[in-house]
DNA sequence: CTGAAAGCGCTTACAG
DNA sequence: CTGAAAGCGCTTACAG
């Protein structure tokens, strides 16, 4: 239990070893070729004395640390820990660690965020910025190397994203053609406040892209809110339509975890999925495919999406001279069984 | 873009705030009183110079980083989403950084975690162990502060624990007293690898002694495996029951997860959920509750879970000498439709 | 309340 | 292929 003797530093090693300590620093680093015999020495005495290098100091010494940073909105969330678990494995699989941060709930995080990055405890930071308007990406002056993942429009930073508008005007445009007419928009505000978030943005401008296609009227009570982008959220937002009687077809939410919450607010109204009403997601987490019924969504590779970010990072910690760079992340329609069949309606029309 | 001037330093502020490092150092750590006209010069001159302090230079000196590791084994399910979320929560209010692992991948990187601990790149780690035979903690000789978090049968460090065992009885009691007879227990084996798990052992334990008390049989093909702890892994194991045509009234899964995968499974088979057989789960996840039908779960406070375990490590780390300490969180049957009423069992008995 | 010196443990030029 | 010196940016004793 108690430290039994000092930690052991590269000076101990190299005297143990008889070399100089800045041998032992050749042998860690392989930055230049030492003889084998004397590697052998050297690797005994770090044996020997349980040597392990100290960060700190190398970190102090060539600036680097070996961490990145990522911040998500929200880490709850299903969506999170499916691109977190990516975005570690890619790290790691280059040898990086990773600072994990959360800015949803408090809006000074992501400026929080970069100074940490300065005080050089991380070498470069992935983003999925909450707001677009007051981004630190906004205020781009000293910013060390930086991925921005999600809706983003602009580019003077690498970014990964998916065609997130596009996206959102095919799922709607998918739903006006099996046969909705009057379709709610699940996400559309009131998330983290009253602000315009990117995703948000992106996702209803497909949403009334596909209804002005169709020729449908984009109307004000179909956009609805939902208190937190949470299933517990979209539950809710789905219970204030039902309350306030708004008659609808079908409801397109801008995350699964919203549509699953749809999802148990019709059911728990005794409104069907998807004889009466049809719902779709966005993501396609793990258990999109396995509720009841099975949801419609956005599908796109998760790994790829975290691979892609971390490997934009990773150059840009090499080079930061390059130009910023964009990945665009395929997607494709998971169609599944909440959006298949013509919808009748709620509430019912059969007494008109 | 391109970097405007050299980072400022301590000294710099130093020279032009016109007072020695030790001052600016001072200002910074509040260690010491400084003179309020002093303090306001200081201050005055980082602002002027955008100074931030090198994380890397203080931890080399003081030894700490402010830092904590935190290894789950799989981050990708929606547990540890939720537990992610409020130990990076409890951190921020402490001001410490949270740098995430994942172990189950590989059994390596518990190690791996532990030497990086040693590298002082972290002042301390919160672990959930896999596994208990060959963990890091059997090898205590120089481990940095550390809690362990999940079932752990060992008294050397600090850890958080729900009375997994006992909840696991409690629960498989219940779904006996509801009258099901031949319950079977997901997630017994094959998880991670053919080794046992503390967690496995512990709610199998728990489930044997619920069976012994009501005087039923404990059978080997009642204790079904799941290829992984997942939803896909959860119905697989399922699915394999109803292929195998084994006879069962109840699944007790060993979490919601697999829970999840189980109501799947068995609603495509076309078996009524609770009408022939019951189903549970474990950990009370936000979409347990929110599934058709809801699910019986074992719930406990994920919140004061992290925030336990956040804080034992904190003490911790101010204090290394004091005594081991274990804290039990409570926990509750959360009692849903999943397992209301009385099974007629799988496959259908209405033929004997 | 403030200053001058030393050192945390590495690595980067610079010599050999 | 290896060594001696200097320094990364802080903070900890030690003086005043």
């Amino acid at each position: 239990m108690a430290q039994s003797r000092p930690r052991a530093t590269m000076k101990d090693v190299a005297r143990l070893a008889d070399v100089s300590p800045k041998t032992v620093s050749n042998v860690l680093t392989r930055a230049v070729t030492v003889s084998p015999a004397t590697r052998a020495r050297v690797e005994a005495a770090m044996g020997e004395l349980d040597f392990v290098p100290n960060y700190s100091a190398r970190g102090l010494r060539n600036g680097r640390t070996g961490m990145i940073g990522v911040a998500l909105a929200d880490l709850a969330t299903p969506f999170s820990a499916s691109i977190s678990h990516h975005l570690i494995d890619a790290a790691h699989s280059r040898g990086l660690a990773v600072q994990m941060e959360e800015t949803a709930s408090d809006p000074q995080r992501e400026h929080d965020l970069v100074t940490r990055a300065q005080t050089h405890l991380v070498d470069g930071l992935i983003l999925n910025p909450v707001r677009l308007k007051d981004s630190v990406v906004e205020h781009l002056q000293h910013l060390p190397p930086l991925v921005l993942i999600g809706e983003v429009e602009q580019h003077r930073t690498d970014r990964v994203y998916v065609a997130s508008r596009r996206a959102s005007r095919e799922i709607t445009g998918h739903v006006i053609d099996q046969g909705a007419r009057k379709v709610v928009a699940l996400g559309t505000s009131g998330a983290l406040d009253a602000g315009a978030t990117a995703t948000k943005d992106e996702r209803t401008q497909g949403y009334v892209e596909a209804l002005t296609e169709a020729g449908l009227p984009v109307l004000p009570e179909l956009q609805a809110s939902a208190p937190a982008w949470t299933i517990a959220g979209g539950a809710a937002g789905v219970r204030r339509l039902i309350d306030q009687s708004v008659e609808f077809d079908a409801v397109v939410a801008f995350t699964d975890s919203l549509a699953l919450g749809a999802l148990h607010a019709l059911h728990a109204a005794g409104v069907q999925v998807p004889g009466q009403v049809l719902v779709t997601g966005f993501d396609d987490v793990e258990h999109a495919a396995f509720v009841e019924p099975p949801l419609t969504t956005v599908h796109f590779d998760h790994q790829a999406y975290a691979e892609a970010a971390m490997e934009l990072l990773h150059t840009r910690i090499e080079n930061r001279s390059l130009a910023p760079r964009a990945v665009k992340i395929e997607h494709t329609l998971a169609v599944r069984r909440s959006s298949s069949g013509r919808p009748e309606g709620f509430p019912s029309q059969r007494g008109e």
